[in-house]
DNA sequence: CGCATGTTCAACCACATGGTTGACGATCCG
DNA sequence: CGGATCGTCAACCATGTGGTTGAACATGCG
């Protein structure tokens, strides 16, 4: 029986996704323009789409002939806590967090 | 060119190496120590611990003929601030996070 | 209706992953 | 030296993963 967190980490562990995710902070998005940036296939995204949902990582709704899809960072929550548990890491540093994103974004 | 989150993320994606993990919190251990518990090959433990010292979650000193392993929880913390930056979770909560552990632990 | 748009499904391919076993190298000990 | 212990390596196998393409399904629009 996989554990949440089997699902989790290996959906966080591809960076296609979580590129995805980082594009879902800004805001909801169809499938379709999640798709827009990469150089893969819709049906490859489609896929990465529902890893990421079956993890928790984002939900789905369909509304007309367009799914939307919406980050749900409360899932990571547990991922977190897990290594949390490893070290009295600093409080979060958003300079050292947004070094992370440009690194994610732009390789 | 893979990403240094990619290495952990997988890494922490499987429940053994989890549970190895978890095993070194308490103190460093041999390699044949690491194995006993588990119901795989030693070659199989060895791979894992190869894995886990690839994402810098582990390092391995060898001392005569034994193989010590050392938690390296700092290797953790790039990918802690990367998911700290998709929600304020709150801070850590060890309640919760016994709760994990003795889940990862008990199976 | 009939067509374009949005998304998934199915079949397939190449490669990575987690496991096995057996041989091997290295180190300690009698 | 010779044997036991510690650990890795190599070859192999089954399964999973990320990608492709082409067909299909679902919905909105003229």
């Amino acid at each position: 029986m996989k554990s949440d967190l089997d699902a989790i980490f290996s959906a966080l562990a591809d960076p296609t996704r979580r590129a995805i995710l980082t594009m879902l902070l800004e805001d909801d998005m169809a499938v379709t323009d999640v798709a827009e940036p990469f150089d893969i296939s819709l049906a490859a995204i489609s896929k990465h789409l529902s890893i990421l949902t079956r993890a928790g990582l984002i939900s789905q709704e369909k509304r007309g002939r367009v799914k939307w899809c919406r980050l749900e960072p409360e899932a990571m929550r547990e991922a977190s806590v897990w290594m949390q548990g490893f070290g009295q890491f600093d409080p979060v540093d958003l300079d050292h967090f947004e070094r992370f994103l440009e690194r994610e974004l732009g390789g």
